[in-house]
DNA sequence: TTAGCCTTGACG
DNA sequence: CGTCAAGGCTAA
């Protein structure tokens, strides 16, 4: 959502310009990439340095203050703090092998070729979009085949229940894949904090790694390294699996895979944008607003295909739906705002980087006011140290509203609610001793996120009304079901 | 120890 | 059979 201004706003979106320069550049040390190393690109040197430090277990010590500035030229002053940046960026230990087997493939094969598929696309709407986004007339003639939101839910079959993502074993691949892959490149999970520099001091239970392929061979039991299989790396400081309350797994096992949404959001906006002639490009305000909106249907498919939701009947779905979707919505922009952790600029749901300066010069007052609440309540959830399983949970929470009126099943509304509320105190327990109250303390941010939606509604509404929204789409008939009936 | 180049080998 | 990320080798 952006731009008041009905002259045009050309707002710039910094990433992705040319080609070679930020996709190119070794995420440690800034060098040039020379492939896929360890779970993502970088440079020779730094896939050279990152399997020599895990092959031989090797510790380094830092001089300073343990934060070091690793670049090209000053890589080779601190391995300390290069192979901390190594793992802060997300290399894998778990791809060094520990029988050091030459050559194949692992596992993370597929993941790499997503992710350059993922990078094609978004070259590709960057193509379509132009680098500067630049504004023409809201557009009159949305090319939004049939979203409306009833069609939505009966029109999407029914999945089988056995089918969800609720297959017996802990994990499913792709969350297992999706969580275990690393972060920036691709914009999408990552730790929630840096990697604590004492990490790689901590007592771990040593676990001999064997390559995938290393069955065929009798391995040295010997074989054990310092650095243990880092199963629950990604999400330092969560649990594991075993003490975590088998809902909160659950509800997190709803979530969909980040880079599938990306892909999906990003394809269809570069095909809408492709279908259009010069003059004829959306602008960034109508951009963001499909963003919002295939984000939004995202929503109502994670929501449809949920444990408990979709017990529920169609109408009560609705009710719900149509009770929470803008709290969703900010919830999902926040959230992505606090993985993103730069304040000088929003990561949009496609991946892209939006420049919040020139947003704030150009993007009206209102805008801006919502963008800087939205970037405040992040900073919360920043310090929080709010992790994805936590989101989950308060998404669910979100969602079944037993505030909702004239719900055909209140009381089973009001039950999933207090089951999520109580299996999130017993993770925030568990999980965050340290922390005094954070169960509380996450839950005082829902009254801040629903007061930041309900304005960002208001925003909605108005520049709808002003005739700068493309209609005919999802965010709208929500609009209009809210209004209609509170 | 570093980092550029070489060899390996499952996967498509 | 080519690709390309693993590990290996070796001058600086």
């Amino acid at each position: 959502m952006l731009g008041e201004n009905t002259q045009g706003v050309s707002l710039k979106v910094m990433d992705y310009s040319y080609d070679e320069d930020l996709e190119e550049l070794c995420p440690v040390c800034g060098d040039k990439v020379s492939g896929y190393h360890y779970g993502l690109l970088t440079c020779e040197s730094c896939k050279g340095f990152f399997k020599r430090t895990v092959q031989n277990n090797k510790r380094y010590s830092c001089a300073e203050n343990q934060e070091c500035k690793i670049d090209k030229t000053q890589r080779k002053r601190c391995p300390f703090c290069r192979f901390q940046k190594c793992l802060n960026v997300g290399m894998r230990l778990e791809a060094v092998r520990a029988d050091r087997m030459r050559g194949g493939r692992n596992k993370f094969g597929p993941m790499y070729k997503r992710d350059r598929a993922m990078k094609q696309q978004k070259k590709a709407l960057i193509r379509s979009t132009g680098f500067k986004l630049e504004s023409a007339r809201p557009q009159l003639s949305p090319v939004q085949s049939d979203y409306s939101f009833t069609s939505t839910l009966h029109s999407l079959p029914s999945l089988p229940k056995g089918l969800l993502p609720s297959t017996p074993a802990s994990v499913t691949p792709t969350d297992y894949e999706a969580s275990l892959y690393g972060p920036p490149s691709i914009g999408m999970m990552q730790p929630h904090g840096p990697m604590p520099p004492q990490y790689q001091y901590t007592a771990f239970p040593s676990r001999a790694i064997k390559s995938e392929y290393a069955d065929h061979y009798t391995g040295s039991p010997e074989c054990v390294f310092g650095y243990p299989f880092p199963n629950v790396y990604p999400t330092a400081g969560s649990p594991q699996p075993s003490n975590m309350p088998p809902l909160v797994q659950e509800l997190l096992r709803c979530d969909p895979d980040e880079l599938q949404v990306q892909g999906k959001i990003v394809t269809f906006l570069q095909q809408e944008q492709s279908g259009r002639g010069r003059q004829d490009k959306l602008s960034t305000f109508s951009l963001m607003c499909g963003m919002a909106d295939q984000t939004l249907f995202s929503i109502v498919e994670w929501a449809r295909s949920c444990i408990f939701f979709k017990e529920l009947k169609v109408g009560d779905q609705m009710k719900l739906l149509h009770n929470c979707w803008s709290e969703l919505l900010v919830l999902d922009h926040v959230f992505r705002q606090v993985q993103h952790k730069k304040d000088s600029s929003l990561l949009l749901v496609t991946g892209q980087e939006m420049d919040l300066l020139s947003l704030g010069s150009q993007a009206g007052v209102t805008l801006s006011g919502l963008v800087q609440r939205g970037q405040d309540l992040a900073g919360r959830l920043l310090a929080l140290q709010v992790d994805r399983r936590e989101l989950a949970c308060l998404k669910f929470l979100l969602l079944f509203n037993p505030n909702v009126k004239l719900l055909e099943n209140q009381a089973f509304v009001e039950s999933v609610q207090e089951q999520v509320n109580g299996a999130l105190l017993e993770y925030t327990l568990c999980t965050y001793p340290q922390y005094v109250d954070k169960f509380g303390q996450l839950i005082l941010r829902l009254p801040e996120l629903r007061a930041l939606s309900v304005q960002a509604e208001d925003y909605l509404c108005y520049k709808h009304l002003s005739g700068e929204v493309p209609c005919n789409n999802l965010l709208i008939e929500m609009l209009h079901a809210k209004r209609a009936c509170v």
